[in-house]
DNA sequence: TCGAATGTCTAGCACTGCTAGGATCCGGGG
DNA sequence: CCCCGGATCCTAGCAGTGCTAGACATTCGA
């Protein structure tokens, strides 16, 4: 069984180098510029065995989008871990949010802008998404005054994307950027209704 | 110079119907469905003919958005024609952005989504466009308390097109849509520091 | 009436995602 | 040992994309 073992393991190790190739493309020059031609080129195979492993190039989207739900869960819970609370607490997962998009542009388009048929609020809902979720609502529950958390993270979510995506397209300027961030972590951060 | 001038007149003619197919187009079958092909065929005339309008395919999408802002500040300055003050302004701007977006999702993604070109915050901003975040201002202006208004409107249509988009594209769940812009509202009609 | 400018179209380029069908290699049975 | 069946992979190609060069006609001004 060892044979089918090594050929599974290399079945597998392909695949990532799929996925790390993907993902290098479309960071050093952008989405469009991730073809199939491209990729196969960079695996040294040829595109249809692309095709063995993904069902098209959005599952392989999909696929880098979730490596960066798992990281950006990490990084935000690694920007709570001393537990700060009240406007410190949405201070900080604000800024630990905009930064990764910052970091990696390409990334984060692949997880909230391109379609990549990874279902989100279902119970289908991928293990890293819903943990980064939960991250989110473990640290603002109590900050959601008399509205509920799950509704109050979805907005603060929102609002945050809006930001960033609005910000990225040229949209907004960059110039205020920060200081945008701070009147939005304000608004977020004020007690509303008795919590 | 009566000649000229016909011409001159067809020729703007044949530009709208460009934007008006392409607009059509869009409404109907998505972006992707809107191919230089496609547009050609409508018209009844050849490709190149698209391109002695536009210098490509990204200048039609931009004719397209810009009646889009014209559209959406007239929807937004009836919204709040009555004077609404507080809480009751907030939530009429809220509603009739995402009710908008509701009824013109092709539209909103040429105008929020979509790359154009057209320069937003820059001194070259067409007119609808100043328009439209006048129109925001105005309302939003009193409400923004401490904070810098330009900044607190900019921040209040991010969330906004955070929300819109990520519920447009499955992100968030169309489910409990209307109860989220409620949650949202309440958070940008609070007082924030002292008017 | 003739040359030039204007307008339009045909045909084609280089690229895209994706796939059918043929070649090649490798393990197990006779 | 040989040879066959199945898995694996590649070549070649499809239909579509945005965009453009160059030919063609038509119409204007001298």
């Amino acid at each position: 069984m060892s044979l089918q073992e090594r050929k599974e393991r290399e079945r597998a190790h392909r695949h990532q180098l799929i996925v790390a190739a993907a993902r290098e493309l479309a960071e050093a020059h952008g989405w469009d510029a991730v073809t199939t031609r491209r990729l196969s080129e960079r695996i040294e195979y040829s595109q249809p065995v692309l095709y063995s492993h993904f069902r098209g190039k959005r599952e392989i989207v999909g696929a880098v989008a979730l490596e960066g739900f798992a990281e950006l869960t990490a990084t935000m819970r690694e920007a709570v871990a001393n537990g700060p609370e009240g406007r410190a607490a949405v201070a900080a997962l604000a800024d630990a949010y905009v930064d990764f998009a910052e970091r990696n542009p390409a990334l984060y388009d692949a997880m909230f802008l391109l379609d990549t048929g990874l279902p989100f609020a279902d119970e289908a809902t991928p293990v890293p998404l819903r943990e980064g979720f939960e991250t989110l609502l473990d640290t603002l529950g109590d900050i959601a005054g008399s509205a509920d958390p799950a509704l109050f993270v979805e907005i603060f979510w929102s609002a945050l994307h809006g930001l960033v995506s609005l910000t990225r397209s040229g949209r907004l300027p960059r110039q205020e950027a920060s200081r945008r961030l701070d009147v939005l972590v304000d608004r977020f951060a004020e007690r509303g209704g008795d919590g």
